[in-house]
DNA sequence: TTGAAAGCGCTACCAG
DNA sequence: CTGGTAGCGCTTTCAA
């Protein structure tokens, strides 16, 4: 069997007490015992058991992220940085994906209540707020992050998505563009609120609406570029054509690029295009892609910083909300002669935003 | 207090040990009982105390996976495909990262050994097989990914890395490249043997091997894009300029194109650039990438088939050790008129290689 | 078919 | 400073 604390006890003639005082640091242990106890922890290579010490503790130093997709550079990011601030405070992190699939979400977070985590952090692709509703009935602690639930107040820290979508728009329309049309995202507050700033930005330039510039998601579970050159294939087809687009986010206009250059359109002078994410491959592509930085980093650290806040909170605080300012970052997709002097702030070369891969 | 079985069994007049064995389906219940327990169950939402549960059985239902970079496609692809499968059969899958540091390698290690995780699986980016031979005293077994240790007799699922070096290196040679350099990877299993197998076909051709065109890994945390810009910049310094460069994986190559480019040089007429792990963008870039499949997703899924069989097994099996061949994707980084026809297996069109990247 | 007793490995509490 | 007692929530074993 593996080493216990009642073994090195017996080994030392001391009591199990002072071994678990000795390995939690408890001041109360005298020099030459505890020398004794380390010295034999350590020939042993002993650790506690982690799962008996927050059976009795009732805390597990253990906190769940749930992200719709790993592969996605966004939730990739936000799940390093949040593990480097946790870890950094002695959490550890458990990650689980949910395939951008309710059910799996749901199945996910009930295996990480039923293992009494401290704490979640979700990325959900639900769009009701039942299990929510039962997250707080179990008295666990959760932040939301990148989108949020219709009728839900919960700690939530994300990127103001209505201003993604005036951003992008209004950089178009700076530009020069008239038609403009947006291949937009799920029926998430991501999708919509990006949705609801592109026409914003639409009325307040005083330009009409055009459903059919509006290309929502096919069912089913194609791949994001594929479906990104789908919608390109129906917006090139429109006449007359649009002359920019904003994509939801970048890996939909990286399909939807492609299928526009195999058309031989131009970009940028026949068609600007400009994305969402800022990835770090961004400025590798055929043509070096437009797009809105959302702060993935930020987003992981201060959803981070506001766990722990409720971890060593006594009481459960009030429920907060930290909403990040989007930055524009240009690049050839949409570098075109200004028609008017742009007026949104502009980074010309993305810092904040760059994502460091590292080599394997 | 969060309900416990002791609160059910009082409501509904039973003994404690009825409603575990309702909960794990016992088949020594009465009906009616059966039915009373799971509707109380249901009406309260109650869940079993997993780490309670675990403390007595012995076995967590969890496994762990550690790998050196969530960002890098190659292992959030392996993550999902060992997700999918472990989920499928009961465990749940904790993820965690190294960033690339020994240290923290252990480090996290350390916390899922304290765990108590009924199995590891491990990308690792140490160098020294200590902490393995510890992992082996605590009797977890493990099962390592991508990356070997020399002197480590373990279970391990992964690409032949000398092929890649090979395939990579042959197909170079194949297209007419007289002067070919190599941008390697790390003192890891995989970086030493993609160099191995890049000599192996020099060597085999007839070609000298030139010290010069053998770029090592610079030292310190810099960004991977970065690390391949400055290789080329010094390939590029070189007389004779090299005429084909296999990198050690994408990102690195993606960083070396650019910088050629913005040189001015032409890819592929002046120089052709290969790299590895067939990345779901390598068709979108400037210049589309050539480059080696590694097999992300059967590796993932061989990984966790290998680690159900352990965990099902009475006894501890011998090491098992999966060696999938790569496969070579041409795309226009290399596609030149060729010296002679080649002879590698080339796959036309990545169809299993593709990495979906879903929407947000 | 049901349940009482014992204990998994650890820590809180309080007595010495 | 030290350590005994009790018990965290659950399952195993075995008797009724």
């Amino acid at each position: 069997m593996t080493t216990r604390m009642k073994d090195i006890a017996k080994d030392l003639g001391v009591s199990v007490m002072t071994i678990s005082k000795v390995l939690r640091n408890h001041p109360d242990v005298g020099d030459e015992t505890r020398e004794r106890v380390l010295a034999r922890v350590k020939e042993l290579d002993y650790q506690p058991n982690l799962a008996a010490r927050s059976l009795v503790t009732g805390r597990s130093y253990l906190v769940g992220l749930v992200v719709p997709d790993l592969l996605h550079p966004f939730f990739a990011e936000v799940a390093k940085s949040l593990s480097d601030v946790l870890r950094g405070s002695g959490f550890s992190l458990i990650i689980s994906s949910s395939e951008e699939d309710p059910a799996i979400e749901e199945q996910e977070i009930n295996q990480l209540l039923a293992r009494r985590l401290d704490a979640l952090i979700i990325a959900s692709c639900r769009s009701t707020v039942d299990l929510f509703f039962r997250i707080e009935r179990r008295k666990t602690p959760y932040v939301l992050i990148d989108r949020t639930l219709p009728g839900l107040t919960a700690n939530f820290v994300g990127v103001d998505d209505e201003a993604v979508g005036r951003l992008a728009t209004k950089h178009l329309i700076d530009i020069g563009c008239k038609r403009i049309a947006h291949i937009r995202g799920p029926e998430t507050s991501t999708g919509v609120h990006r949705m609801d700033g592109f026409k914003q930005a639409l009325t307040q330039a005083r330009l009409t609406i055009v459903d059919a510039y509006i290309i929502s998601e096919r069912k089913g579970d194609v791949e994001t570029k594929q479906r990104g050159a789908e919608a390109m294939r129906q917006l090139l087809s429109l006449k007359p054509r649009p002359d920019g687009v904003f994509c939801f986010n970048d890996p939909l206009a990286m399909g939807a690029m492609n299928y526009a250059l195999d058309q031989g359109i131009r970009i940028p002078e026949d068609l600007a295009v400009i994305g969402c994410g800022n990835l770090h491959y961004d400025d590798s592509l055929r043509v070096p892609l437009s797009s809105i930085d959302q702060h993935s980093r930020q987003i992981g650290e201060q959803a981070a910083r506001l766990t722990l806040a409720i971890l060593h909170s006594k009481v459960p605080p009030k429920p907060e909300t930290v909403v990040l300012q989007p930055q524009l970052v240009v690049r050839a997709s949409t570098r075109r002669r200004p028609a008017k002097k742009t007026t949104a702030r502009v980074v010309k070369r993305d810092i904040s935003g760059s994502i460091p891969t590292k080599l394997r």
